[in-house]
DNA sequence: ATACGTGCAAAGTATTTGCAAACGG
DNA sequence: CCGTTTGCAAATACTTTGCACGTAT
């Protein structure tokens, strides 16, 4: 996935134009919020959100975060995964619809991108039969690292 | 889906004899819960099942009741199903690996069972590319209760 | 008899909510 | 100025753990 950067900086636009359409104000922590994700190419979670920011020396107070997430996922913009118990993982959702799937190692937890293109495909398919209007795919494995150990 | 109570017999006796093999001995909150779970069609969460037990004067503690979904999960007769935030859910898992996936709605939350044979082809050829060895799909849409009001 | 299973209650996490102060337009 | 946003702390929801007792083998 090369396209991180080039689209980061639409994504991170179009996020503030949505919400200010939407009658949001534009405050610190959701911008840092969202510049953060803007930045990123796959899924993070609420408490990596918490630390990173520290960590860049903006702090953003965790009920914060969960409330501009909340926002984001109400209004499209970012994608809401479920990996396993304990966190949720939160990715920004390209207008374009362009995205990748998701796979968790059974070993470490670890979560990599991947992407399908027959997959994507037969999901299209499928939703249409259903009725559906998103769609997410979780495959489950071990990854390289605890392959090799 | 019509063989849930077809098979529900035999997936209860398999769980029985995987967990007798892994040296488990058979308390009634274990099988209390085997015997709800092999009755079920589709995915239920703890609390769900915490209730069921109860109604039916059966009566488990929620802390069994993890404790047994935790060990079922390990020997790979239960899969565990994130469908979104608040709580996981759980499903037998045939040992023929007959299985299908999820359509969560968006209004209401309800999960409902749905099944496609070409989808299923797609995600087997990617999770050999992938190395992986377990998959699952959520789609998300409207359901037809939530459509019609 | 003895180790595993169970239930209760206490402890942990992740997330949400109430509220007063700071801030954007 | 006024309503939104933010951060803190308290509250909640779900799940895990510690421990004493019950029970299968």
């Amino acid at each position: 996935m090369r396209t991180g950067i080039i689209t980061s900086m639409n994504w991170a636009e179009h996020a503030h134009a949505v919400l200010n359409e939407a009658g949001h104000r534009r405050g610190g922590a959701r911008h840092a919020v969202v510049d953060l994700l803007s930045h990123e190419d796959c899924c993070l979670t609420a408490q990596e959100l918490h630390d990173r920011l520290r960590a860049k020396g903006r702090p953003v107070g965790a009920a914060s975060i969960y409330r501009v997430l909340d926002l984001l996922v109400e209004q499209g913009l970012v994608e809401r995964i479920d990996t396993g118990p304990g966190s949720a993982r939160f990715e920004v959702r390209q207008p374009s619809g362009e995205h990748h799937h998701h796979i968790v190692c059974d070993d470490c937890g670890k979560v990599e991108p991947f992407a399908d293109e027959q997959l994507e495909h037969a999901i299209h398919e499928a939703e249409k039969r259903a009725g559906a209007r998103a769609h997410h795919v979780l495959l489950r494995g071990a990854c390289e690292d605890c392959r090799a150990a």
